[in-house]
RNA sequence: GGGUGCUUAGCUCAGUUGGUUAGAGCGCCUGGUUUACACCCAGGAGGUCGGGGGUUCGACUCCCUCAGCACCCACCA
């Protein structure tokens, strides 16, 4: 070679300008030609907020690997980078910026048009920083196919998706209670609802015939039904009958159901229920078409209506009144103080959640209207089908368990939010000239408004504003999970079926962190059996990926979540690229990690890594240094290699080719990464490079081994691998290259049993002087008794000598044991060493003979086993072989160990 | 309350359907600049695999049980 390389790979120099060389070469795009397999990944959009984390990382690592793998394979690999616009995230992080910047209430003073406005400039922004970001990750991810959730043909696939389940009647619109944020004055989704512990009063009432327990006395109005449990033994005898008594405001009538969902041993195991503002009490009153009455308003205060002395007070006020106006009455039969409960309180406004009834969208998840396999069924059914029938798989397999829990929990999927950064809802409703002018007065328009102007007449679905005068569109936009759904097949082309939605659709594979099962692979597995299906597809282009694989979330260094507000715990991974550089970075997060299984990160892991890249370089660099220019430009044939010596590093690399496609195809990344490091630098560099030094003249080997590791290693450390290679051919890029097959003709036991043996007699040695005290440095002389394999010793003479810094080596035929030495076993060879400590023979001989009785034991197990017929009819033969290898194996064994017994009994 | 996962070397973790002497990286100790690499090389110490019980010729692995930690779901009228 006859032009320099550096002696320390610096990632800085490099990165950026490879990864301009792959983009600029087109070598990101995939084609659709019907020879090639398709392999697509839709990258989980990270939000259009913020910047790039941990989580992205790994995410972006793992998919590269499996793309760029898949690309090498001759497959038309197609990955699909995209945002998402993150609706409620997306419009708080906005609000709380106009906020700092002094504006109180940014719905109010801006309206709708302008704050949406200001967000979509922030969004733009935001977005150019994580594309730039998800590059310097070195995703080979195909930009011309990037999608944005809001973008104009995504915007129509959310309106078509709507307009099937609508048309379906599968989206309704339904008084339901729903998590009510007062403070925010918006619903809030069961998912961002965190509980919080409050120690309360707890409040006993005699209510008519029964005591009830109730922690909030505001909310008691008008209940007008008592329950209990139908096998409660104190009030069976007043079950279905209705009694008068005093209550807050004077006598009301109340009537006694019984249903088992009462817990017998709570309070007096008798309730009242206030259906408007407790889900559990909600569903009850449907059960039992029981009046639903809101009592407290929008915003947290006791309906005008519903009480004259109370009216207007907030519930907070409220509650100590009304509790004295009882206890006035003599009503209150106790009062608990210690009282221990969970409120709910949104995650984002931190208020205190009010259920309330309100008019909202929703997905019914129940009703049979999919065509699948034959049969109508239900959502629910159809994301159950997929996943039991394993037309989708889960990795790890656990996860299907949560997720079937999930389905079986499910109730309808509340779709509208309160919130106006997102897709407006597609519905229209037509009002009075006066509701239509009120409604346009008022800024904040959301739900809220509907509902306080009792708009709930017909609605119609139209994508456009339907003809005629004082039409509103429903003011409330879609889940950011609704449009988020429809990722994997919106984002090639659908509603229109193209050519490319043909072809590249179902994805291969959707790889995420399991944080968003629910929230996403769920809800994608709902909208794309729906939609596919809808259109007439076969139910097995349906689905939208066909595995799934859930990683886990990155930790610190004990285990602890890194949260923004320790920032000491917090690694940017771009940090962390600007000292180690990306490829180092990526193994970090790879290496080390199990699916769904949480991971730790932490500085000294990536320098690690860092140092491994180093050695790549260095190993490479060594290589080249090694191979003249003229040979690095030959194509050698597989016969050229096959015919030169080192055959048994070429046994280990087709070894390690079939170990490390066994492990990607299984999805196992941190064992095809460890597999990988571990051949490079002990086998390759430590062995292979030690070995041949002096002696190293064999381009054809040398330059195929190094060819090979570049291109296995390529898709974890992309960067690195794909400089060097640059060196060996500046005419191709490495990221285009065949992925390694394996060849069974570059295989050679005999060889490769040789060369471990030669291995295992320097390690022998090595560590024979290091025990004995012999001076590192000083070198000693040696004889080698090798029986037969003298012929081997003798072949690797020098490279034994230098690798165990022997003096003077002599191969000795058997006989000629020395004086005073150390007798070492490998195998069937004997050592001699002129070492000053002896072994002590009598202990190696109960060491050897422990070890056959083990064998024997072994051999006697699986004999019982392999004559047990509940086995042998039901294991698969592969299993029954392999047993039957194993026994043979230990015979051999325990035949040299007693041999070797023997030789030491001499 | 229901569920899931974890507990293996000082630290972070592997351990693929039970199999022979339980592995890696970092850290630590000893020694070494040998035709790439000190972001290096050679060697070493360190584990009764959370406790207890069971199944088995054989258990880190399977079953039961207890303890600790983490997370998810539901929810307390």
């Amino acid at each position: 070679m006859n032009f320099e390389i550096e002696k320390a790979y610096e990632a800085k120099k490099y990165e950026n300008d490879i990864y301009k060389k792959w983009e600029e070469s087109g070598s990101f795009k995939a084609s659709i030609d019907p020879k090639k397999e398709p392999y697509v990944i839709s990258m989980p959009p990270p939000n259009a907020t913020g910047t790039l984390h941990l989580g992205h990382a790994v995410m972006v690592a793992l998919e590269d690997i499996m793309i760029r793998r898949a690309r090498m394979q001759g497959k038309s690999a197609l990955w699909i980078p995209g945002t998402d616009h993150a609706a409620i995230a997306t419009q708080s992080v906005v609000e709380k910026k106009l906020q700092e910047q002094g504006i109180e209430k940014p719905r109010e003073e801006l309206g709708r048009e302008k704050l949406l406005e200001e967000i979509r400039t922030f969004v733009e922004d935001s977005k150019d920083t994580i594309r730039n970001q998800i590059r310097k990750m070195g995703a080979s991810c195909d930009w011309e196919s990037e999608k944005y959730t809001l973008d104009e043909d995504l915007n129509l696939a959310v309106k078509t998706f709507f307009k099937y389940m609508f048309e379906d009647d599968l989206i309704y619109h339904g008084g339901r209670i729903v998590n009510w944020d007062p403070k925010m004055q918006t619903t809030v989704a069961d998912d961002e609802i965190e509980y919080e512990e409050e120690k309360s009063k707890f409040y006993y009432f005699q209510y008519g015939p029964v005591v009830i327990g109730t922690a909030r006395p505001e909310t008691k109005f008008l209940d007008k039904v008592i329950v209990v449990h139908p096998e409660d033994d104190r009030y069976k005898d007043i079950i279905g009958k209705e009694f008068e008594m005093e209550w807050i405001d004077g006598p009301i009538k109340a009537k006694v159901i019984a249903d088992e969902c009462v817990d017998m041993k709570l309070g007096t195991g008798a309730m009242t229920i206030t259906p408007a503002h407790s889900l559990v009490d909600f569903e009850l009153a449907q059960k039992y078409d029981l009046e639903i009455e809101q009592i407290i308003d929008f915003d947290g205060k006791i309906r005008e209506k519903v009480s004259e002395e109370f009216g207007g007070m907030h519930i907070s006020e409220a509650r100590d009144k009304i509790v004295e106006k009882l206890e006035k009455k003599g009503l209150v039969v106790k009062i608990d103080h210690e009282y221990i409960h969970n409120i709910s309180v949104s995650y984002r406004g931190k208020g205190i959640i009010e259920p309330q009834v309100m008019k909202q969208w929703f997905i019914d998840v129940n009703k049979k209207a999919i065509d699948w396999k034959g049969k109508k069924m239900s959502i629910k059914e159809v994301m159950q089908d997929v996943v039991k029938s394993k037309m989708i798989n889960i990795v790890p397999s656990r996860f299907e368990k949560t997720y079937f829990h999930w389905i079986d929990n499910l109730r309808d999927w509340c779709i509208s939010r309160q919130i106006w950064w997102g897709h407006q809802i597609p519905m229209w409703y037509k009002v009075t000239k006066e509701q239509y002018e009120k409604f346009h007065e008022k800024k904040d328009r959301t739900s809220l408004i509907l509902n306080i102007l009792k708009i709930d007449g017909e609605a119609k679905f139209s994508e456009e504003k339907p003809e005629g005068d004082y039409w509103i569109q429903d003011p409330d936009t879609l889940d950011t999970w609704f449009s988020a759904s429809l990722w994997t097949f919106s984002t090639l082309g659908w509603p229109e079926h193209t050519e490319k939605l043909e072809y590249f659709h179902p994805t291969e594979v959707l790889e995420t962190g399991y944080d968003i099962l629910f929230f996403w692979v769920a809800r994608m597995i709902l909208a794309s059996t729906y939609c596919l299906r809808h259109d007439g597809l076969p139910e097995e282009k349906c689905i939208p990926f066909k595995n799934v694989y859930l990683h886990g979330l990155i930790r610190d260094r004990h285990g602890k979540k890194m949260s923004k507000s320790r920032p000491e715990t917090c690694i940017d991974p771009l940090d962390m690229i600007d000292k180690y550089g990306t490829d180092a970075l990526r193994l970090s997060l790879v290496i080390g990690s199990t699916p769904g299984n949480d991971m730790s990160l932490f500085e000294e892991k990536i320098a690690g890594y860092r140092n491994f890249i180093n050695k790549i370089w260095n190993a490479s660099r060594f290589a080249l240094m090694n191979i003249d220019e003229e040979d690095l430009k030959k194509e050698f044939t597989p016969d050229m290699i096959k015919s030169h010596a080192d055959k048994w590093v070429l046994t280990e690399l087709q070894n390690l080719i079939t170990e490390v496609d066994q492990d990607l195809e299984k999805f196992r990344f941190s064992d095809a990464g460890n597999k990988i490091y571990e051949f490079i630098w002990n086998q390759y560099c430590d062995w292979y490079l030690e070995i041949s030094k002096g002696e190293l003249k064999n381009p054809a080997v040398l330059l195929h081994v190094l060819k090979t590791i570049l291109k296995l290693i390529h898709p974890f450390v992309p960067f690195v691998t794909e400089q060097l290679w640059s060196y060996i051919n500046s005419e191709t890029m490495l990221i285009n290259e065949e992925w390694p097959q394996y060849d069974k003709s570059l295989t050679f036991e005999q060889e490769s049993q040789e060369m471990k043996l030669i291995q295992e007699l320097i390690g022998e040695i090595r560590s024979a002087r290091s025990e004995s005290g012999v001076e590192p440095a000083k070198k000693i002389n040696a004889t080698i008794y090798a029986g037969k394999f003298t012929e081997t010793i003798q072949k690797n003479k020098d490279s034994i000598s230098r690798l165990a810094r022997i003096g003077e080596l002599t191969i000795s035929e058997k006989g000629e044991k020395l004086e005073k030495a150390k007798a070492i076993f490998i195998d069937q060879v004997e050592i001699y060493l002129p070492l000053s400590d002896m072994i002590d023979p009598a202990k190696e001989k109960v060491r050897i003979q422990k070890e056959i009785e083990n064998k024997e034991k072994f051999i006697k197990g699986i004999e019982g086993k392999l004559s047990n017929k509940g086995f042998t009819d039901n294991a698969p033969k592969e299993v029954i072989e392999g047993e039957q290898k194993k026994l043979e194996e230990a015979k051999s064994t325990i035949a040299k160990l007693t041999e070797q017994l023997k030789s030491l009994s001499d």
